[in-house]
DNA sequence: TTGAAAGCGCTAACAG
DNA sequence: CTGTTAGCGCTTTCAA
């Protein structure tokens, strides 16, 4: 009952009363020679008749498939903006773009994978975090060409490419701001399950740490996600009676939860509170006070992103990518930090 | 580069000195009978050489792929959540699932769904929003079975079935629990952009303001998104000195944004504003106060999209989905309100 | 300019 | 139990 004898090429070339050859070059627009009567024909035919191309024996035929593969961890926040831009890049670019989510689980991970090379997409993009290097390096092996996304410590041979964001250096910047605003204790609040992209965070709130002109009480704390309160109580702690003292938070919501269990404790912020998030939620401009945080540009990435994946596909360089990349295997895209109401700013 | 010509089942029939046939029959665990010692032999020589089937041969051979396509208005929250739900629920069943999402760009959606029936997607999953019922039936007019979710007001013949949230009677319970805390306003708190789903709710709002046992003051408020406190004023100006009143906001960040923005002019809550959001979006548990919403159930909703849609692409009944749908095409799924904070409760 | 025909890799009768 | 073979729908030489 569902396919009820679908309209191939064949019966178009009946129709218009030519052969199958003509009718894939017609609908194809190839670059040969053909009548405009010949055209007008195998297209009022191919309408007639309803004819929808079938993209499985097109693709098997030419070998190539012109579908790209992006795995994401989750469909959540980032990700989602993340695979939208990369959709929109994708097509613009003539290619089509699948989306699947490995909703934090290696082994779903691995079956979308597999599937996904089974199907022969053209290229691939991962991000870094469920499955091991090694685990992907098992799946890929063959020619497929891939691009990584926030893939800390990867090997560099794995992927044509990796794109991450420079969380690093916001991180660090952060702790400046902070530190000019008066902070004398700062703390980075990671989250309550570990995961791969906070080290990077962590190793640029100590840098920044490290290049301030004065010393400061530093700490990571990994927030209890049970009660956010238990968490400010650490923070007291370790802060003594330093004020403000301020937090830098792994993503906008926990520094939302944050900043309420600290008001709820009864500090005020940004007086005896700073805090900053990550990712520029929509929801960081709507609160009370709103919340520092940073940006993160979705576009630039993506383009960056796709524009090396299909470079690679055809295997012929893309000047834009080059330039950008410098020839190394891996682009740090600068976040930008944006001072809203939490860090006493405007 | 990319592809170097790659392992076919007839190198492996070599390697394994038997026919493809027997190759395919082993690879797909057929219905027919197959010596121990053969399929030992097939399996070895598949993995030695590394073989990986190309699903678009076999689908093109086996006139079906064995894949199911999910368009999505975009990645964001419920969607995100919904799309994750449905891809475990398709691959219990043996199905894989794409997803897209329109980025609410009706352009972008329509060559979405070519693009999926181009594949030959065994079925289809639709959100009722971007495009328009004639648009969808246009596009879908060969014999893809197709499921809609949250379709309000579509045509009933498009689809084998649609699969709501009933955020109306969620809505309607809402106005009810809000009234016997003591509002006596209670203002239904829209978007500031139009849409599909927001007339659901606030038809189950008004139905609820119909049941009270005593006249409220009421009215559908549209959010300005610019600067939320705008809209408190507006609502301070709608009920008087009635304390509290209640708002009931299209969704939880929306809530959020209220909640803050109420406090930021000086209103307590819950004791002057009662809050409602829905979604059940994991910050309402830590925001302060914590937020009443309605709690969605995902893999309900998912499972029942999924299996009606499989149980039409294989043309038999599924007694669980016919139990569930009572033979009608549409199936309203119950949200449940979880009461906190921001109304009094706990 | 157009068409005939040989695949692309796999499946499913059907024959042995 | 295993192999032969005819497609699935489209692309792409190559010859006409």
């Amino acid at each position: 009952m569902s396919k009820p004898k679908s309209i191939t090429i064949v019966d178009v070339a009946r129709e218009a009363g030519v052969s199958t050859a003509t009718v894939s070059n017609v609908l194809n627009r190839r670059n040969v020679p053909l009548s405009e009567d010949i055209i007008r024909r195998v297209e009022a035919a191919a309408d007639r008749l309803g004819y929808r191309r079938n993209a499985m024996a097109a693709s098997l035929s030419r070998q190539r498939t012109n579908e790209l593969g992006l795995l994401l961890p989750s469909f959540g926040g980032y990700f989602g903006g993340f695979a939208e831009a990369c959709e929109r890049e994708a097509h613009e670019r003539g290619y089509h773009l699948s989306v699947f989510s490995g909703s934090n689980d290696p082994e779903l991970e691995r079956r979308h994978l597999d599937r996904l090379l089974q199907r022969r997409v053209d290229g691939l993009i991962c991000h870094g975090l469920a499955m091991s290097p090694e685990a992907t390096r098992e799946i890929v092996r063959d020619g497929t060409p891939m691009v990584l996304f926030n893939a800390w410590s990867w090997p560099e041979d794995i992927a044509v490419g990796t794109v991450n964001l420079d969380f690093k250096s916001g991180v660090e910047e952060a702790v400046h701001r902070l530190y000019e605003r008066g902070c004398r204790s700062i703390f980075y609040v990671g989250q309550h399950k570990p995961n791969t992209s906070d080290p990077p965070r962590y190793e640029g709130f100590l840098q920044g740490i490290a290049g301030l002109p004065g010393p400061v009480t530093h700490a990571y704390v990994r927030a209890d996600a049970s009660d956010f309160r238990v968490t400010v109580g650490r923070l007291l702690q370790l802060a003594g009676d330093s004020r403000p003292f301020g937090i830098i938070c792994f993503d906008d919501l926990l520094a939302f939860a944050m900043m309420y269990a600290g008001i709820a404790s009864g500090l005020r912020v940004p007086e005896q509170m700073m805090v900053v998030g990550m990712n520029n939620h929509y929801m960081t401009r709507y609160s009370h006070p709103t919340i520092t945080s940073m940006d993160i540009p979705y576009k630039d990435q993506a383009e960056l992103t796709v524009r090396w994946l299909i470079s690679a596909i055809d295997d012929k360089p893309d000047e834009w990518v080059l330039e950008r990349s410098g020839g190394r295997s891996r682009v740090d895209i600068p976040v930008k930090l944006l001072m809203r109401g939490s860090t006493g700013d405007s």
